[in-house]
DNA sequence: AAGCACCTCGGCCCTCGGGCTGACGGACCG
DNA sequence: CGGTCCGTCAGCCCGAGGGCCGAGGTGCTT
């Protein structure tokens, strides 16, 4: 197994040299180079093909998280570990979908930097424990309407919901028949219910309704 | 500092045991009590009033995302700190979603263990490395919509677009007609366009377009 | 036994929606 | 200047969709 190959990008020459040392002194991880910017770490990225790079948000010319977002937009295979001072809030949500694979603070300890490289290199994934905090929290926040399925949707039995979901693929009566083996007369049956429990007009309106209570999502191809 | 009082919640006595003698051999952590399934958890915890539960997701009676959902929603303080032999993605997303503060596989080393409650106990967050990766990416996937706006829209005009919108707030064409202050020819027109350039039959499948192109998002209300 | 909820189906009626065609004025562009 | 795109509109046609009514079968509860 050869050495882990590490990109130090970070405008303070100082910092980049004590990472350096750090980082080449311990077996299994070697630097590769360093950058001062954002813009010279993607280049220098294509050209070293570092498993990880280090990257600080506050960079001259280009940032940190900008970078990153070139990087993997141009399938480096690169991971990318973000250091920061500060773990403010857009910082951490840009840069995680920028494609980063980490975001620590950087008042880690050298041991957990180390290792932080490790997990990252072998494709995991790892933050601060006060990031996390957050991820969790927007996370959670962002997922709720999930929690709280099919609001609206009491009164509706089991078949009239399995013909609701049919009509908000675009299916027609027709083909809603073919696809539940019955009649005309019971799809527009089910059809005629749905309308009145969902106080909807047309099929057009029950689509809205099938999206807004969370029957159907968006898959946004 | 008073020491950090621990519950222990899991279907093996084994397990307990030597979680038991883990955390009470170790300075400043204390249990305060075992319980070998999520009913009994939640009871214990309202009793024992402990810093940090360790919950096992698999447990008879109730399950550990069931008891953190009940902790949580009564306004308990405790952090809960789930352990679990697999990292199945429901587990994890359920987990989160219920108010965990930290998902860890079972087979982390012992001083990680407890330094992973030392941070939940403080408030902050912590998660095994791979799910983390996939939190990441689950956080990427749905944030991603404000990313790219309305593709799949790209002939259609801005007459149109706005025709487009009110059909998928159900509006008849008659409605559009007093809402836009034209004729009634007028739609029809535009809505022929409309199907055309999205290949959609009837007006319901506009709603579906809309929606997967995000000119529409769920309010979820 | 009776009642209820649900799924099933048929028939009648009529409106709304959508296809098709064609037309006019304005804006923009070569 | 002519060409093209867009927004406006009209007329004709007809079929899918939806309202309304009724009815039979099943399974569960009372």
């Amino acid at each position: 197994m050869n050495d882990i190959k590490v990109l130090v990008a970070d405008d303070q020459a100082l910092l980049r040299g004590s990472f350096r040392v750090l980082i080449d002194t311990t077996p299994g991880l070697t630097t590769v180079g360093e950058a001062a910017d954002g813009a010279e770490a993607v280049e220098l990225a294509r050209r070293e093909r570092p498993d990880v790079v280090l990257m600080d948000v506050r960079m001259p010319r280009m940032d940190g998280i900008e970078a990153t977002r070139q990087l993997i937009a141009e399938g480096s295979p690169a991971r990318v570990l973000i250091l920061t001072m500060f773990d403010l809030d857009d910082a951490v949500y840009s840069a995680l979908r920028a494609g980063a694979s980490g975001f620590l603070l950087k008042d880690v300890p050298p041991a957990e930097l180390l290792q932080a490289i490790r997990v990252v290199a072998s494709g995991e994934a790892l933050l601060a424990p006060s990031v996390t905090r957050r991820l969790i929290a927007e996370f959670a926040r962002m997922a709720e309407p999930g929690q709280a399925p099919l609001s609206g949707l009491e009164g509706v039995t089991d078949r009239e919901r399995e013909v609701l979901t049919l009509i908000a693929r675009g299916l027609s009566n027709q083909e809603i028949c073919a696809h539940l083996h019955v009649g005309n007369g019971t799809v527009k049956s089910h059809i005629s219910h749905l309308l009145a429990k969902l106080q909807a007009r047309d099929r057009a309106q029950l689509v809205i309704a099938a999206y807004e209570s969370n029957l159907i999502q968006p898959r946004h191809h």
